[in-house]
DNA sequence: GGTCGAGATTATGTATACAGAAGTCTTGTG
DNA sequence: CACAAGACTTCTGTATACATAATCTCGACC
Protein backbone atom coordinates (compact mmCIF):
# COMPACT_ATOMS: atom_id res chain seq x y z
CA UNK A 1 0.00 0.00 0.00
CA UNK A 2 1.54 3.48 -0.89
CA UNK A 3 2.26 5.71 1.90
CA UNK A 4 -0.43 8.56 0.62
CA UNK A 5 -3.11 5.61 1.22
CA UNK A 6 -1.69 4.87 4.45
CA UNK A 7 -1.67 8.90 5.67
CA UNK A 8 -4.97 9.11 4.00
CA UNK A 9 -6.67 6.55 5.48
CA UNK A 10 -4.96 7.66 8.53
CA UNK A 11 -6.31 11.28 9.33
CA UNK A 12 -9.88 10.69 7.52
CA UNK A 13 -10.41 8.27 10.52
CA UNK A 14 -8.67 10.79 12.90
CA UNK A 15 -11.39 13.48 11.68
CA UNK A 16 -14.29 10.64 11.40
CA UNK A 17 -13.98 9.46 15.09
CA UNK A 18 -13.58 12.62 16.45
CA UNK A 19 -9.69 12.25 16.99
CA UNK A 20 -8.26 15.20 15.30
CA UNK A 21 -10.86 18.24 16.40
CA UNK A 22 -12.52 20.98 13.98
CA UNK A 23 -10.40 23.98 13.94
CA UNK A 24 -7.44 21.43 14.49
CA UNK A 25 -4.25 22.72 11.71
CA UNK A 26 -2.78 20.07 9.99
CA UNK A 27 0.51 21.58 8.95
CA UNK A 28 2.43 19.31 6.74
CA UNK A 29 5.71 18.67 8.20
CA UNK A 30 4.20 18.24 11.75
CA UNK A 31 1.92 15.80 10.13
CA UNK A 32 3.98 13.91 7.87
CA UNK A 33 7.01 13.55 11.34
CA UNK A 34 3.54 12.11 12.94
CA UNK A 35 2.84 9.47 10.18
CA UNK A 36 6.42 8.68 9.16
CA UNK A 37 6.51 10.14 5.71
CA UNK A 38 7.64 12.59 3.74
CA UNK A 39 5.65 15.71 3.04
CA UNK A 40 4.94 14.77 -0.67
CA UNK A 41 2.76 11.31 -0.20
CA UNK A 42 1.09 13.90 3.11
CA UNK A 43 0.41 16.45 0.95
CA UNK A 44 -1.76 14.41 -1.87
CA UNK A 45 -3.34 12.87 1.32
CA UNK A 46 -4.50 16.29 2.57
CA UNK A 47 -5.44 17.09 -1.03
CA UNK A 48 -7.72 14.14 -1.03
CA UNK A 49 -9.90 14.92 2.57
CA UNK A 50 -10.22 18.49 1.28
CA UNK A 51 -12.07 16.98 -2.00
CA UNK A 52 -13.72 15.11 0.79
CA UNK A 53 -14.59 18.39 2.72
CA UNK A 54 -13.18 16.83 5.73
CA UNK A 55 -10.76 19.54 5.74
CA UNK A 56 -10.42 22.92 4.12
CA UNK A 57 -7.27 24.88 2.54
CA UNK A 58 -8.13 27.72 4.31
CA UNK A 59 -4.95 30.77 3.98
CA UNK A 60 -1.72 28.59 5.64
CA UNK A 61 -2.55 24.77 6.18
CA UNK A 62 -5.25 22.64 5.81
CA UNK A 63 -7.37 22.96 8.69
CA UNK A 64 -10.27 19.94 9.96
CA UNK A 65 -13.41 20.85 8.86
CA UNK A 66 -16.34 21.39 11.64
CA UNK A 67 -19.90 20.46 11.99
CA UNK A 68 -22.68 22.71 12.45
CA UNK A 69 -26.15 22.07 13.29
CA UNK A 70 -27.12 23.68 10.05
CA UNK A 71 -24.90 21.73 8.35
CA UNK A 72 -26.74 18.34 10.15
CA UNK A 73 -29.78 20.21 8.52
CA UNK A 74 -28.33 20.59 5.05
CA UNK A 75 -26.41 17.54 4.61
CA UNK A 76 -30.09 15.83 5.68
CA UNK A 77 -31.97 17.75 3.02
CA UNK A 78 -29.35 16.72 0.67
CA UNK A 79 -29.20 12.66 1.95
CA UNK A 80 -33.10 12.58 1.60
CA UNK A 81 -33.24 13.95 -1.89
CA UNK A 82 -30.07 11.45 -2.67
CA UNK A 83 -31.38 8.08 -1.33
CA UNK A 84 -34.63 8.73 -1.07
CA UNK A 85 -34.22 8.71 -4.99
CA UNK A 86 -32.08 5.87 -4.73
CA UNK A 87 -34.77 3.77 -2.76
CA UNK A 88 -37.10 4.45 -5.84
CA UNK A 89 -34.28 3.60 -8.28
CA UNK A 90 -33.65 -0.05 -6.47
CA UNK A 91 -37.48 -0.58 -6.44
CA UNK A 92 -37.24 -0.70 -9.93
CA UNK A 93 -34.20 -2.26 -10.72
CA UNK A 94 -32.78 -3.89 -8.00
CA UNK A 95 -33.05 -7.93 -7.28
CA UNK A 96 -36.02 -8.26 -5.09
CA UNK A 97 -34.38 -11.50 -3.72
CA UNK A 98 -30.96 -9.84 -2.36
CA UNK A 99 -33.70 -7.56 -0.66
CA UNK A 100 -35.87 -9.88 0.77
CA UNK A 101 -32.79 -11.18 2.36
CA UNK A 102 -31.46 -8.00 4.04
CA UNK A 103 -35.23 -7.53 5.13
CA UNK A 104 -35.05 -11.08 7.39
CA UNK A 105 -31.51 -10.01 8.39
CA UNK A 106 -32.78 -6.71 9.50
CA UNK A 107 -35.83 -8.03 11.40
CA UNK A 108 -33.54 -9.93 13.25
CA UNK A 109 -30.88 -7.16 14.13
CA UNK A 110 -32.74 -5.92 17.22
CA UNK A 111 -32.36 -9.37 18.71
CA UNK A 112 -28.66 -9.44 18.39
CA UNK A 113 -28.65 -6.10 19.57
CA UNK A 114 -30.43 -6.28 22.91
CA UNK A 115 -27.79 -8.77 23.89
CA UNK A 116 -25.15 -7.89 26.94
CA UNK A 117 -23.15 -5.80 24.97
CA UNK A 118 -24.75 -4.15 21.72
CA UNK A 119 -23.14 -5.51 19.06
CA UNK A 120 -22.98 -1.84 17.53
CA UNK A 121 -20.32 -3.17 14.61
CA UNK A 122 -22.35 -5.85 13.39
CA UNK A 123 -25.36 -3.66 13.21
CA UNK A 124 -23.69 -1.42 10.82
CA UNK A 125 -21.95 -3.51 8.87
CA UNK A 126 -25.51 -4.85 8.24
CA UNK A 127 -26.57 -1.30 6.88
CA UNK A 128 -23.65 -0.79 5.14
CA UNK A 129 -24.73 -4.10 3.43
CA UNK A 130 -28.21 -2.53 2.47
CA UNK A 131 -26.47 0.52 1.44
CA UNK A 132 -23.81 -1.35 -0.70
CA UNK A 133 -26.77 -3.44 -1.94
CA UNK A 134 -29.12 0.08 -3.27
CA UNK A 135 -26.21 0.98 -4.60
CA UNK A 136 -25.24 -1.92 -6.72
CA UNK A 137 -29.41 -1.84 -7.85
CA UNK A 138 -29.53 1.58 -8.95
CA UNK A 139 -27.08 1.42 -11.98
CA UNK A 140 -25.98 5.10 -11.88
CA UNK A 141 -22.42 5.25 -10.97
CA UNK A 142 -23.01 8.87 -10.49
CA UNK A 143 -25.43 8.36 -7.69
CA UNK A 144 -23.75 6.10 -5.96
CA UNK A 145 -20.63 8.62 -6.15
CA UNK A 146 -22.58 11.25 -4.36
CA UNK A 147 -24.05 9.17 -1.54
CA UNK A 148 -20.49 8.22 -1.01
CA UNK A 149 -19.80 11.23 -0.59
CA UNK A 150 -22.59 12.14 1.69
CA UNK A 151 -21.83 8.88 3.87
CA UNK A 152 -18.17 9.82 5.07
CA UNK A 153 -19.87 13.09 6.83
CA UNK A 154 -22.65 10.86 7.81
CA UNK A 155 -20.60 8.61 9.88
CA UNK A 156 -19.09 11.54 11.52
CA UNK A 157 -22.30 12.70 12.59
CA UNK A 158 -22.98 9.24 13.53
CA UNK A 159 -20.12 9.46 16.54
CA UNK A 160 -22.11 12.62 17.72
CA UNK A 161 -25.59 10.90 17.87
CA UNK A 162 -24.94 8.50 21.10
CA UNK A 163 -27.01 5.71 19.75
CA UNK A 164 -29.21 3.87 22.53
CA UNK A 165 -30.11 -0.09 22.22
CA UNK A 166 -33.75 1.63 21.70
CA UNK A 167 -33.08 3.84 18.62
CA UNK A 168 -30.65 1.17 17.49
CA UNK A 169 -33.66 -1.24 17.35
CA UNK A 170 -36.37 1.07 15.74
CA UNK A 171 -33.71 2.24 13.03
CA UNK A 172 -33.33 -1.57 12.20
CA UNK A 173 -36.87 -1.72 11.67
CA UNK A 174 -36.92 1.96 9.56
CA UNK A 175 -34.11 -0.27 7.32
CA UNK A 176 -36.29 -3.42 7.18
CA UNK A 177 -39.22 -1.53 5.69
CA UNK A 178 -36.50 -0.14 3.13
CA UNK A 179 -35.31 -3.10 2.31
CA UNK A 180 -39.11 -4.67 2.06
CA UNK A 181 -40.26 -1.84 -0.05
CA UNK A 182 -37.51 -2.16 -2.54
CA UNK A 183 -37.98 -6.04 -2.47
CA UNK A 184 -41.74 -5.71 -3.44
CA UNK A 185 -40.83 -3.18 -6.43
CA UNK A 186 -42.72 -0.42 -4.81
CA UNK A 187 -40.75 3.02 -5.73
CA UNK A 188 -43.09 5.24 -3.85
CA UNK A 189 -43.08 3.02 -1.17
CA UNK A 190 -39.10 2.58 -0.64
CA UNK A 191 -38.59 6.66 -1.50
CA UNK A 192 -41.33 7.15 1.44
CA UNK A 193 -39.79 4.42 3.72
CA UNK A 194 -36.16 6.15 3.46
CA UNK A 195 -37.28 9.58 4.25
CA UNK A 196 -39.78 8.14 7.09
CA UNK A 197 -36.26 7.04 8.26
CA UNK A 198 -34.20 9.82 7.58
CA UNK A 199 -36.22 12.36 9.76
CA UNK A 200 -36.48 9.72 12.58
CA UNK A 201 -32.66 9.78 12.34
CA UNK A 202 -32.45 13.60 12.55
CA UNK A 203 -34.89 13.94 15.47
CA UNK A 204 -33.06 11.20 17.43
CA UNK A 205 -29.66 13.54 16.45
CA UNK A 206 -31.10 16.64 17.33
CA UNK A 207 -33.05 15.13 20.43
CA UNK A 208 -29.82 13.68 21.84
CA UNK A 209 -27.66 17.33 20.87
CA UNK A 210 -30.28 19.96 22.44
CA UNK A 211 -27.20 21.63 23.65
CA UNK A 212 -25.06 22.37 20.74
CA UNK A 213 -22.07 20.21 19.73
CA UNK A 214 -18.98 21.10 18.47
CA UNK A 215 -19.39 24.37 16.02
CA UNK A 216 -18.52 24.35 12.55
CA UNK A 217 -16.21 25.28 10.29
CA UNK A 218 -13.05 25.77 11.60
CA UNK B 1 -1.42 31.79 -9.30
CA UNK B 2 0.14 28.84 -8.10
CA UNK B 3 1.76 26.77 -11.14
CA UNK B 4 -0.57 23.66 -9.86
CA UNK B 5 -3.65 25.75 -9.93
CA UNK B 6 -2.68 26.81 -13.30
CA UNK B 7 -1.76 22.98 -14.67
CA UNK B 8 -5.16 22.42 -13.03
CA UNK B 9 -6.98 24.72 -15.07
CA UNK B 10 -5.54 23.74 -18.03
CA UNK B 11 -5.95 20.10 -18.28
CA UNK B 12 -9.30 20.51 -17.39
CA UNK B 13 -10.53 22.82 -20.36
CA UNK B 14 -8.65 20.62 -22.54
CA UNK B 15 -10.52 17.99 -21.24
CA UNK B 16 -14.15 19.59 -20.68
CA UNK B 17 -13.47 21.20 -25.11
CA UNK B 18 -12.44 18.01 -25.93
CA UNK B 19 -8.89 18.77 -27.04
CA UNK B 20 -8.05 15.79 -25.09
CA UNK B 21 -9.87 12.88 -26.60
CA UNK B 22 -10.75 10.61 -24.01
CA UNK B 23 -8.47 7.61 -23.65
CA UNK B 24 -5.60 9.87 -23.78
CA UNK B 25 -3.20 9.01 -21.20
CA UNK B 26 -1.98 12.10 -19.01
CA UNK B 27 1.83 10.55 -18.45
CA UNK B 28 3.33 12.81 -16.08
CA UNK B 29 6.71 13.79 -17.52
CA UNK B 30 5.34 14.28 -20.86
CA UNK B 31 2.66 16.88 -19.61
CA UNK B 32 4.97 18.36 -17.10
CA UNK B 33 6.60 19.20 -20.01
CA UNK B 34 4.51 20.39 -22.12
CA UNK B 35 2.74 22.38 -19.39
CA UNK B 36 6.14 23.81 -18.30
CA UNK B 37 6.13 22.81 -14.69
CA UNK B 38 7.57 20.19 -12.29
CA UNK B 39 6.12 16.81 -11.68
CA UNK B 40 4.99 17.89 -8.42
CA UNK B 41 2.30 20.53 -8.52
CA UNK B 42 1.05 18.54 -11.79
CA UNK B 43 0.25 15.32 -10.02
CA UNK B 44 -1.59 17.61 -7.98
CA UNK B 45 -3.48 18.82 -11.06
CA UNK B 46 -4.13 15.55 -11.85
CA UNK B 47 -5.49 14.43 -8.47
CA UNK B 48 -7.56 17.35 -8.27
CA UNK B 49 -9.14 15.97 -11.94
CA UNK B 50 -9.19 12.68 -10.73
CA UNK B 51 -11.72 13.57 -7.72
CA UNK B 52 -13.78 15.29 -10.23
CA UNK B 53 -14.39 12.47 -12.46
CA UNK B 54 -12.72 14.05 -15.21
CA UNK B 55 -10.18 11.28 -15.27
CA UNK B 56 -9.31 7.95 -13.23
CA UNK B 57 -6.26 6.58 -11.80
CA UNK B 58 -6.40 2.81 -13.91
CA UNK B 59 -3.10 1.06 -13.21
CA UNK B 60 -0.81 3.15 -14.79
CA UNK B 61 -0.97 7.01 -15.11
CA UNK B 62 -4.40 8.59 -15.28
CA UNK B 63 -6.52 8.55 -18.50
CA UNK B 64 -9.24 11.06 -19.59
CA UNK B 65 -13.05 9.53 -19.40
CA UNK B 66 -15.26 9.23 -21.24
CA UNK B 67 -18.48 9.87 -21.68
CA UNK B 68 -21.27 7.06 -23.18
CA UNK B 69 -24.76 7.28 -23.57
CA UNK B 70 -25.57 5.48 -20.44
CA UNK B 71 -23.65 7.86 -18.39
CA UNK B 72 -25.82 10.67 -19.76
CA UNK B 73 -28.92 9.15 -18.83
CA UNK B 74 -27.58 7.90 -15.29
CA UNK B 75 -25.84 11.73 -15.13
CA UNK B 76 -29.58 13.07 -15.85
CA UNK B 77 -31.23 11.35 -13.77
CA UNK B 78 -29.03 12.95 -10.62
CA UNK B 79 -29.48 16.24 -12.68
CA UNK B 80 -33.03 15.70 -12.21
CA UNK B 81 -32.78 14.72 -8.48
CA UNK B 82 -30.47 17.63 -7.75
CA UNK B 83 -31.65 20.44 -9.84
CA UNK B 84 -35.41 19.60 -9.00
CA UNK B 85 -34.59 19.99 -5.36
CA UNK B 86 -32.84 22.86 -5.87
CA UNK B 87 -35.51 24.33 -7.53
CA UNK B 88 -38.34 23.51 -5.25
CA UNK B 89 -35.61 24.81 -2.39
CA UNK B 90 -35.33 28.14 -4.40
CA UNK B 91 -39.04 28.81 -5.00
CA UNK B 92 -39.66 28.70 -1.11
CA UNK B 93 -36.10 30.31 -0.06
CA UNK B 94 -35.12 32.50 -2.75
CA UNK B 95 -35.75 35.93 -3.10
CA UNK B 96 -38.36 36.64 -6.08
CA UNK B 97 -37.06 39.90 -6.97
CA UNK B 98 -33.85 38.35 -8.44
CA UNK B 99 -35.77 35.95 -9.81
CA UNK B 100 -38.08 38.62 -11.66
CA UNK B 101 -34.99 39.89 -12.77
CA UNK B 102 -33.35 36.71 -14.19
CA UNK B 103 -36.34 35.90 -16.10
CA UNK B 104 -37.01 38.94 -18.10
CA UNK B 105 -33.59 38.80 -19.09
CA UNK B 106 -34.70 34.84 -20.14
CA UNK B 107 -37.38 36.42 -22.17
CA UNK B 108 -35.24 38.31 -23.74
CA UNK B 109 -32.65 36.19 -24.59
CA UNK B 110 -34.11 34.43 -27.81
CA UNK B 111 -34.21 37.81 -29.54
CA UNK B 112 -30.51 38.56 -28.87
CA UNK B 113 -30.03 34.71 -30.18
CA UNK B 114 -31.76 34.93 -33.21
CA UNK B 115 -28.85 37.87 -34.36
CA UNK B 116 -26.66 37.19 -36.89
CA UNK B 117 -23.54 35.57 -35.09
CA UNK B 118 -25.65 33.22 -32.69
CA UNK B 119 -23.90 34.97 -29.45
CA UNK B 120 -23.82 31.72 -27.23
CA UNK B 121 -21.30 32.78 -24.84
CA UNK B 122 -24.16 35.71 -23.39
CA UNK B 123 -26.68 32.91 -23.29
CA UNK B 124 -24.56 30.71 -21.59
CA UNK B 125 -23.40 33.42 -19.06
CA UNK B 126 -26.95 33.83 -18.29
CA UNK B 127 -27.68 30.76 -17.91
CA UNK B 128 -25.14 30.61 -15.57
CA UNK B 129 -25.72 33.34 -13.28
CA UNK B 130 -29.39 31.85 -12.98
CA UNK B 131 -27.63 28.31 -11.76
CA UNK B 132 -25.35 31.03 -9.49
CA UNK B 133 -28.95 32.57 -7.76
CA UNK B 134 -29.92 29.18 -7.00
CA UNK B 135 -27.33 28.16 -5.83
CA UNK B 136 -27.16 31.36 -3.31
CA UNK B 137 -31.47 30.76 -2.56
CA UNK B 138 -31.16 26.82 -1.45
CA UNK B 139 -28.63 27.79 1.48
CA UNK B 140 -27.64 24.57 1.00
CA UNK B 141 -23.94 24.26 0.62
CA UNK B 142 -23.66 20.52 0.28
CA UNK B 143 -26.36 20.19 -2.69
CA UNK B 144 -24.79 23.72 -4.02
CA UNK B 145 -21.59 21.38 -4.18
CA UNK B 146 -23.05 18.62 -5.62
CA UNK B 147 -24.49 20.76 -8.37
CA UNK B 148 -21.39 22.51 -9.18
CA UNK B 149 -19.26 19.11 -9.38
CA UNK B 150 -22.35 17.76 -11.92
CA UNK B 151 -21.84 20.60 -13.77
CA UNK B 152 -18.53 19.84 -14.91
CA UNK B 153 -19.48 16.78 -16.98
CA UNK B 154 -22.73 19.37 -18.06
CA UNK B 155 -20.48 21.37 -19.97
CA UNK B 156 -18.81 18.41 -21.47
CA UNK B 157 -21.50 17.07 -22.53
CA UNK B 158 -22.94 20.44 -23.81
CA UNK B 159 -20.10 20.15 -26.50
CA UNK B 160 -21.48 17.20 -28.22
CA UNK B 161 -25.09 18.24 -28.74
CA UNK B 162 -25.45 21.04 -31.47
CA UNK B 163 -26.87 23.55 -29.96
CA UNK B 164 -29.35 25.67 -33.06
CA UNK B 165 -31.09 28.78 -32.50
CA UNK B 166 -33.87 26.60 -32.41
CA UNK B 167 -32.85 25.19 -29.48
CA UNK B 168 -31.46 27.76 -27.66
CA UNK B 169 -34.32 30.47 -28.30
CA UNK B 170 -36.77 26.63 -26.24
CA UNK B 171 -34.04 25.90 -24.01
CA UNK B 172 -34.44 30.04 -22.87
CA UNK B 173 -37.95 30.25 -22.86
CA UNK B 174 -37.83 26.87 -20.09
CA UNK B 175 -35.77 28.65 -18.12
CA UNK B 176 -37.69 31.78 -18.08
CA UNK B 177 -40.17 29.63 -16.82
CA UNK B 178 -38.37 28.36 -13.99
CA UNK B 179 -37.18 31.72 -13.29
CA UNK B 180 -40.82 32.54 -13.11
CA UNK B 181 -41.47 29.39 -10.75
CA UNK B 182 -39.11 30.67 -8.84
CA UNK B 183 -39.91 34.27 -8.69
CA UNK B 184 -43.33 32.87 -7.37
CA UNK B 185 -42.47 30.98 -4.28
CA UNK B 186 -43.96 27.67 -6.18
CA UNK B 187 -41.91 25.19 -4.86
CA UNK B 188 -43.59 22.17 -7.18
CA UNK B 189 -44.12 24.46 -10.28
CA UNK B 190 -40.00 25.23 -9.97
CA UNK B 191 -39.86 21.60 -9.99
CA UNK B 192 -41.80 20.35 -12.50
CA UNK B 193 -40.48 23.25 -14.59
CA UNK B 194 -37.04 22.03 -13.95
CA UNK B 195 -37.90 18.08 -14.71
CA UNK B 196 -39.37 19.49 -18.16
CA UNK B 197 -36.47 21.22 -19.21
CA UNK B 198 -34.15 18.81 -18.25
CA UNK B 199 -35.90 16.12 -20.27
CA UNK B 200 -36.14 18.25 -22.92
CA UNK B 201 -32.61 19.14 -23.01
CA UNK B 202 -31.86 14.99 -23.09
CA UNK B 203 -33.99 14.56 -25.59
CA UNK B 204 -32.43 17.31 -27.90
CA UNK B 205 -28.77 15.73 -27.12
CA UNK B 206 -30.04 12.27 -27.57
CA UNK B 207 -31.49 13.24 -31.12
CA UNK B 208 -28.64 15.06 -31.97
CA UNK B 209 -26.58 11.93 -31.29
CA UNK B 210 -28.67 8.93 -32.63
CA UNK B 211 -25.34 8.16 -34.06
CA UNK B 212 -23.13 6.99 -30.92
CA UNK B 213 -20.58 9.15 -29.79
CA UNK B 214 -17.33 8.87 -28.14
CA UNK B 215 -17.48 5.66 -25.92
CA UNK B 216 -17.24 5.06 -23.03
CA UNK B 217 -14.76 5.22 -19.34
CA UNK B 218 -11.27 5.45 -20.72
C1' DG C 1 2.76 54.36 24.99
C1' DG C 2 1.03 53.02 20.63
C1' DT C 3 1.67 52.09 15.89
C1' DC C 4 4.05 51.25 11.69
C1' DG C 5 7.75 48.99 9.36
C1' DA C 6 11.54 45.99 8.54
C1' DG C 7 13.76 41.74 9.40
C1' DA C 8 13.63 37.04 10.77
C1' DT C 9 11.35 32.81 10.97
C1' DT C 10 8.48 29.35 9.45
C1' DA C 11 5.34 27.36 6.48
C1' DT C 12 3.89 26.28 1.89
C1' DG C 13 4.92 25.73 -3.22
C1' DT C 14 8.11 23.82 -6.53
C1' DA C 15 11.91 21.30 -8.53
C1' DT C 16 14.81 17.43 -8.74
C1' DA C 17 17.05 13.22 -7.50
C1' DC C 18 16.42 8.47 -6.27
C1' DA C 19 14.03 3.93 -5.69
C1' DG C 20 10.84 0.49 -6.89
C1' DA C 21 7.65 -1.62 -9.95
C1' DA C 22 5.63 -2.72 -14.28
C1' DG C 23 5.86 -3.28 -19.11
C1' DT C 24 8.29 -4.29 -23.22
C1' DC C 25 11.70 -5.91 -26.12
C1' DT C 26 15.07 -9.16 -27.14
C1' DT C 27 17.15 -13.45 -27.14
C1' DG C 28 17.52 -18.25 -26.50
C1' DT C 29 15.48 -22.68 -26.61
C1' DG C 30 12.09 -26.24 -27.70
C1' DC D 1 8.48 -20.56 -35.85
C1' DA D 2 6.45 -19.95 -31.29
C1' DC D 3 6.87 -19.30 -26.49
C1' DA D 4 9.13 -18.17 -22.34
C1' DA D 5 12.57 -15.98 -19.48
C1' DG D 6 15.48 -12.24 -18.43
C1' DA D 7 17.29 -7.71 -18.87
C1' DC D 8 16.39 -3.07 -20.07
C1' DT D 9 13.57 0.87 -20.38
C1' DT D 10 10.31 3.84 -18.51
C1' DC D 11 6.95 5.27 -15.56
C1' DT D 12 5.12 6.18 -10.98
C1' DG D 13 5.94 6.85 -5.86
C1' DT D 14 8.79 9.02 -2.42
C1' DA D 15 12.23 11.89 -0.29
C1' DT D 16 14.71 16.03 0.04
C1' DA D 17 16.54 20.43 -1.13
C1' DC D 18 15.46 25.06 -2.56
C1' DA D 19 12.45 29.30 -3.45
C1' DT D 20 8.86 32.17 -2.15
C1' DA D 21 5.43 34.21 0.53
C1' DA D 22 3.14 35.22 4.76
C1' DT D 23 3.20 36.00 9.55
C1' DC D 24 5.16 37.22 13.85
C1' DT D 25 8.17 39.87 16.44
C1' DC D 26 11.12 43.40 17.71
C1' DG D 27 12.51 47.98 17.43
C1' DA D 28 12.21 52.65 16.23
C1' DC D 29 9.67 56.65 15.55
C1' DC D 30 5.70 59.55 16.26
Amino acid sequence: MRASDRAYASLRDDIIEWRLAPGTVLAEVEQSERLGISRTPLREALGRLTAEGLTTAGGRGVVVTGISLEDIDELFELRETLEGKAAALAARRGDPATFEGLQRELLNAPQLISGNHPALHDYYELVGRLDTAIDAAISNSYLAQAMRSLRVHLVRIRRLAADDACRLAAAAAEHAAIAEAIAAGNPKLAEAATVLHLHRSLSHIKATHASPPKEHHG
